[in-house]
DNA sequence: CGTTATGTTGACCTCCTTCAAAGGCTGTGG
DNA sequence: CCACAGCCTTTGAAGGAGGTCAACATAACG
């Protein structure tokens, strides 16, 4: 296997009772025990950067909890050119649409390298149709995707594009205290409605302010407090 | 009580057993009786235009059903302005995140004269419970809430203001059969994340151009291919 | 009939896109 | 090991789109 393939790797069936991020995703109200009577099969993988979970408008059997890393849920549009719409982190969800649906409504893609677990359709609405606590995440992950939802109107999406890549960067968790792995200038683009040229132009500003510093590679360190100034105006 | 006063007023316990809207709504899978030996009380409101359902932050102990006219969910935006991040019309739910949480995330404002059910949370939650038709119908609401919050993104945030205008006249029915109220130049102007005037300015080149024609008051008519034509690009 | 909100229009300037070119990084193959 | 191709990023210049500020028109309402 080439080392920097794209494609997603099985790394054997899910191991629940030792899942380190168990308890804040779907499965948090149920013991290890529960979680081992299921009888069809949860898949542990791993998603490399760029890697794609399913396709937008693809027939859709599984939903997908993040372990580690960081997915994107893309459209693209009319004219060739592609729309973020959400980034899911450890804990979120993907592809909850199964749940009423038959088909997924966005692409989902590997921005970071990516442990997600994929859970069958019918094992989640099982598990939603006898276990309240199941049922109480469900809804939780659901109302969790409309407020990321409207994260991306109210803070990408309106005023100047300076003001909605600070937002960015504060939703990338720049706090100022740990490196963060920053997605493309491109990426960037699709996140917040803007060519990819701007967002470059802007990062380049922030750099020149000394608002961001680079650190590794594409890691970099923020100054919290002055994109936070930036971000309300 | 005056005319043209903006308080939401009260028009009795809802008659679920006659209501027009209901196989729409989220008790549908219920009987007439089954809605009538819920003991706590569903009220029957009209909401005026301009009418505030609830104010974002508020203790939120009511969902609300629309059986008729047009409610937008807004945000206040820290520099002042405003940001509509939903339209609801009727079969659509607001405020859901009641059942996972205390307080309304926006504020729920009548654009067009509404009539809403008010149901209090606890009854939402004990059918949820009890009843798999409406919990089904419960998941149903909160995929069209990611749904719409979604178009919200890609097809009124993304793109050129004027082809932002055109899905919008679309998004709010536009066929050129009948004639559509439309909300004032402030409230697309919010809708689309663009100033009132610059809203005011693209809708007179519509008018020049003859992509829409007022037909009286604030009622216009499209050319729902022309305007489609300008969507798309 | 004045008063107040809402819609329209103009002038100006900033921001962003577009098109183009150059620089940097990485993997590949000679 | 170096050269080269390919991709991403950066930067420039020019034009257009949208914001801002202000004046005015229109409609709604007391």
């Amino acid at each position: 296997m080439k080392p920097n393939c794209t494609n997603i790797e099985w790394h054997g069936r899910a191991k629940c009772a030792v899942c380190e991020v168990r308890n804040f995703v779907l499965f948090s109200g149920l013991s290890a025990q529960e979680l081992d009577s299921i009888l069809q099969p949860i898949d542990n993988l791993h998603a490399p950067q760029h890697a794609v979970l399913y396709e937008q408008g693809a027939a859709a059997p599984y939903v997908y909890t993040i372990r580690s890393g960081l997915i994107k849920l893309k459209v693209d549009l009319p004219n060739g050119g592609q729309r973020i719409v959400r980034l899911l982190r450890p804990g979120d969800v993907a592809g909850l649409e199964t749940l009423v649906g038959e088909r997924y409504h966005h692409a989902a893609i590997a921005l970071q390298d990516a442990d997600v677990c994929r859970i069958p359709r019918d094992v989640v609405m099982k598990l939603d149709q006898t276990r309240p606590s199941v049922h109480q995440a469900l809804l939780q992950r659901w109302q969790r995707s409309v407020d990321q939802a409207d994260h991306f109107i109210v803070a990408l999406s309106t005023g100047p594009a300076e003001a909605r890549m600070a937002r960015l960067l504060i939703t990338l968790g720049c706090s100022g205290e740990h490196p963060e792995t920053m997605p493309s200038r491109e990426d960037m683009g699709a996140l917040l409605g803007i060519t990819t040229e701007t967002a470059s132009r802007i990062m380049a500003g922030f750099k020149r302010r000394g608002l961001v510093h680079t650190d590794k590679g594409s890691d970099v360190v923020c100054d919290h407090a002055g994109l936070a100034q930036l971000a309300d105006c």
